[in-house]
DNA sequence: TGTACATCAGTGAACGCGCGTTCACTGATGTAC
DNA sequence: TGTACATCAGTGAACGCGCGTTCACTGATGTAC
């Protein structure tokens, strides 16, 4: 039993979890300290001893998505070592299951308006996350003749606009804008049709 | 002069431009129905003969932004005829371009959460825009063999998500999210390197 | 082991604020005669 | 043209609400002796 402590035990992290689920919930504006608090068993004022308002509770909940998102990438981009082109693809597939399984960091991440150098923890990890797939981008640019190289971290935004994207407009419920193909599919065949046109997969493939 | 009923005149529209400078400036979020009408010189009690509350506003002015969009990306797609090729890439950066010169309505369109079918005539015009970015993308499908071509609804999702992409992460001063490159040249190439993928560019261009 | 005390995570009442919404009203406008 | 009247877009006061935040406080916990 994590009943250590008396009070509560561990508010604050009991307090963030619930930031998450009102996030996931109502949307990155549906979320009051109040709530919150309520949500957790405990009056408003408590928050306080544990954050120093309401958006510093935001900004924790994106920074402890960075962190779960950098490690997922990193364990993704590890699982297809050595080879270059699996490791890509792992990454790729790695941010749309984050998004899936994540949806309450990944809306306080993204989608929370939670300026990233609100803190420099949270500027740390989140940077930490994206030389991930920056490294992942240039490790297979290595296999482009130079002269038609494009430079790694423009492959790597196309990559993350791409899957961003495809979160955004066809992984949540939003606005009516039903695609008639999963998310996972869509980013897959984008990625295959973007990796072939920089002639790292066989034409006839 | 616009100046026919002697109260404002035209108050509907001038909320809805109201609306869409708040929500520029200060997000999704920093929009209330009484800082509009105080903005319009009004009170806002005023906004009640005109919309049925705070949701209808933000849902005429997502409705707006719907039927400009519509026309831009269908003049973009008309200006590359016959060429199938230049249409597609015309409505791709008409959609990039829109982003940039309509950012209220943008937000308003894709940011605000706003449900599309919350009204019959944005559910309309937000179809018939998505329509063209279709249409586009079939024509331009016709020429890859069929063997090998993937179904123009995939194709302009593909497109489409990248596009929104480029904008929710790059093209906005979003956070510290600086790239190193314009939002332009990014989905520019992007689209370029997504379309040799298709072969429908040569390979050495 | 027992007691006195410091610590500190919580309470609960209170606050000022701006919100969306309502209501009876007012007064400029347009129109019928 | 002038007058009486209907219309209707606005006012302004009021409301109840939930918000974030503050404050003095309480009482369980951990610790020193």
């Amino acid at each position: 039993m994590s009943k250590r402590g008396y009070h509560h035990g561990n508010l604050r992290q009991a307090l963030i979890d619930s930031v998450l689920g009102l996030i996931e919930a109502k949307g990155p504006t549906g979320f009051t300290l109040s709530e919150a608090a309520k949500q957790a068993g405990v009056t408003p004022a408590a928050v306080y001893r544990h954050f120093d308002g309401r958006d510093q509770m935001i900004a924790e909940a994106a920074r402890q998505g960075y962190e779960i998102f950098g490690q997922q990438i990193q364990r993704a981009y590890d699982s297809g070592q050595p080879s270059a082109l699996a490791a890509f693809e792992a990454t790729g597939r790695a941010y749309l299951a984050f998004a899936r399984q994540y949806p309450g960091h990944y809306i306080a991440m993204f989608e929370s308006g939670v300026a990233i150098n609100c803190s420099p923890e949270l500027a740390t990890v989140a940077l930490r996350a994206r030389a991930v797939l920056e490294q992942a981008a240039s490790d297979l640019s290595q296999h482009i003749p130079p002269e038609k190289r494009p430079p790694p971290s423009m492959f790597s935004a196309h990559i993350w606009a791409l899957s961003h994207g495809v979160v955004e407009l066809f992984a949540r419920n939003s606005p009516g804008m039903t695609s008639p193909f999963p998310p996972e599919d869509l980013l897959e065949t984008g990625i295959g049709v973007y990796l072939r046109g920089l002639g790292l997969i066989p034409e006839d493939v």
